[in-house]
DNA sequence: GCGCATCGTCGAAGCGCTTCGAAAGATCGC
DNA sequence: GCGATCTTTCGAAGCGCTTCGACGATGCGC
């Protein structure tokens, strides 16, 4: 519990100057620093942290704004929560958790007593509460999704889009000519959760675009064995599967396939696309492009931290572009009519 | 951002006299307490945070420690994450989220710069190094989890010990005669974490206070498979099993027994004990003896919050006593001999 | 040798709030 | 009616830090 005061008195020389040596933020001896320094250390100086956010209207501290909706995928948010602290700590912010209701009342809360010096909001709703919030608050704000108006807005988001159109190219590309997309469940959608969306259409488009024939279906419950039922019945020669969906539902998939008789990649190539988790442990190992936390928030935060530092804070959607790991679950078909 | 200036201004008062009409530490004729709740209400005053922190000597922020081991099981521990925030709230507390290696060094820095009043630690293993950092912090802290040395510090838990005497005494009575364990991952227990076993010695015990044959097994994987078959291996009439281990293996038993041509309940009794997921959506849903986040993590900060308000900070061990969720999972066998 | 810029350090003013002591006003007993 | 006692409100002193302006000391050119 020693303060400036102390430190000051030990090394010989005035408060002043022991911020300024301690900061640097003005040319001091090398022998006086030396001096502060080291009166620092054998006091076990840290600054009050309060004292010092009162003086310095700064508080280093990132609001990370994360609802839970019931059909949350904790896992997945654990993650997007947890990279963001990480990354901030790197910026030497420290993290407030602002969860459930209080997402949305914390994120007023923590601007209005300047608390936070920034935010950082995770899972967000194609129509999210949390956008006309953002606007009025006056307090640098970084959205991690894309809310279906942006006006005003920075937002950072996996390019699903992309995602969704390099899947389909992928198996097009391999002599596929069915493919399903075994997207998120009903509710997700209906709720208005916006990338399941986004990549829906994309897929669809880019489908079209490629004159494949398809199919779309949202699982029931936690495997993904109406799904499959669903996409052979719409599609019987199916011979390719995307998968843009919860772990769960997708960790299922090859039983499922089993008890039909068809195995993957030999009668059935499958992409796992902007999702969250690995497919490294499953029964057989997907091919995937995922929703990688630490990419995401990482370039959230390095936004947000300029924001905050730098005062460069003009509305944009940043999107990342999708990487493909490689796994072997897409195999080339013989297109018909080839040999 | 307005100020208590502002609202002192308005109202036609002293700032003092505002600042007790806000916080009730003195009293205050009616009619002036009127006037200032009208004038903060009108210029939507809210104190600035660090200014109150510093005058008040308490920042009203909770410190979680939530380290993230290779083997962690994220949606657990973001379950006690959130809970510990959600708990925290109602006794009107932000926290700040310390990870990885800021589990560790968060805790001194939070503490010694006063940013934090009170400290969770979760995740808590056997020999955690942060329970000697807590020693010498002079900051409440409360551990969710019983490390091995307990000397001074306050520990809040659920009673596994208790689970797994509750659960073999249930299998026992219900006329079980060989009871097989799934524990945890040979790794876990390797590095410390603590209450597997815990839960693992009051099982071996309690087998024998109670003279039923038994074995124990680790898995190696992420399914019950090389689980059950040691376990048939040791026990061939195995006809109950308890297990204390993660969602992923829990989830694949049933459909692991059935390839052996065993049902649950039918032919093995099932009881999942301390395991901080639902087996509600299980193919057959197993009694279990939840590992509750909530209540674990309300214990905890109720004592923690007690301790920065009041001062009450014993060291003592709370240990939750388990409740007995039925889902059907164990039935009453024949005891051999009886008719 | 004198004025002028430069460098390193200091003192003091705040940041916005809480809280203590005391002043002013109201109430009461005798 | 006057001192004693409460009650309600105010003023001012911090909390520990950052930062601005200023001051003495040094170095430079002419």
């Amino acid at each position: 519990m020693a303060t400036i005061a102390d430190v000051a008195q030990a090394a010989g020389v005035s408060i002043s100057t022991v911020s300024y040596a301690l900061s640097g933020k003005r040319s001091i001896t090398a022998q006086t620093r030396e001096r502060v320094l080291a009166a620092a250390d054998e006091l076990g100086y840290l600054p009050h942290a309060s004292a010092r956010m009162l003086a310095a209207h700064r508080s280093h501290i990132i609001a990370v704004s994360e609802p839970v909706h019931p059909d949350t995928d904790d896992a997945a948010h654990m993650a997007f929560a947890m990279q963001t602290t990480r990354v901030a700590r790197e910026h030497n912010y420290d993290t407030l958790l602002l969860v459930h209701d209080d997402a949305f009342e914390g994120m007023r809360r923590s601007a209005a007593t300047q608390l936070a010096d920034g935010i950082v909001v995770l899972d967000v709703d194609v129509d999210d509460a949390r956008v006309p919030l953002a606007r009025k608050l006056a307090c640098p704000t970084v959205f991690v999704g894309v809310p279906a108006d942006t006006e005003g807005l920075v937002c950072v988001d996996l390019d699903f889009e992309a995602a969704a159109r390099q899947a389909v190219d992928r198996l097009v590309d391999a002599g596929h000519t069915q493919i399903g997309l075994i997207s998120h469940r009903q509710e997700t959608l209906t709720r208005g959760s916006n990338f399941p969306l986004r990549f829906l259409r994309a897929f669809l488009d880019q489908c079209e675009a490629r004159g494949v024939r398809h199919a779309v279906t949202h699982p029931n419950g936690h495997t993904a064995d109406g799904s499959v039922r669903r996409l052979l019945e719409q599609l019987p020669g199916l011979d390719a599967i995307v998968l843009n969906t919860t772990a769960d539902v997708a960790s299922s998939l090859s039983a499922i396939l089993a008890t039909r008789g068809l195995e993957a990649p030999r009668d059935v190539s499958v992409i796992a696309a902007g999702v969250s988790f690995t497919t490294a442990r499953f029964a057989v190992p997907f091919d995937t492009m995922p929703l990688d936390a630490h990419a995401s928030c990482s370039a959230a935060v390095d936004l947000l931290v300029q924001a905050i530092d730098g005062g460069e804070h003009t509305p944009r959607i940043v999107l990342l572009p999708p990487t493909y790991i490689d796994r072997g679950s897409v195999i080339a078909r013989a297109t018909p009519g080839s040999p």
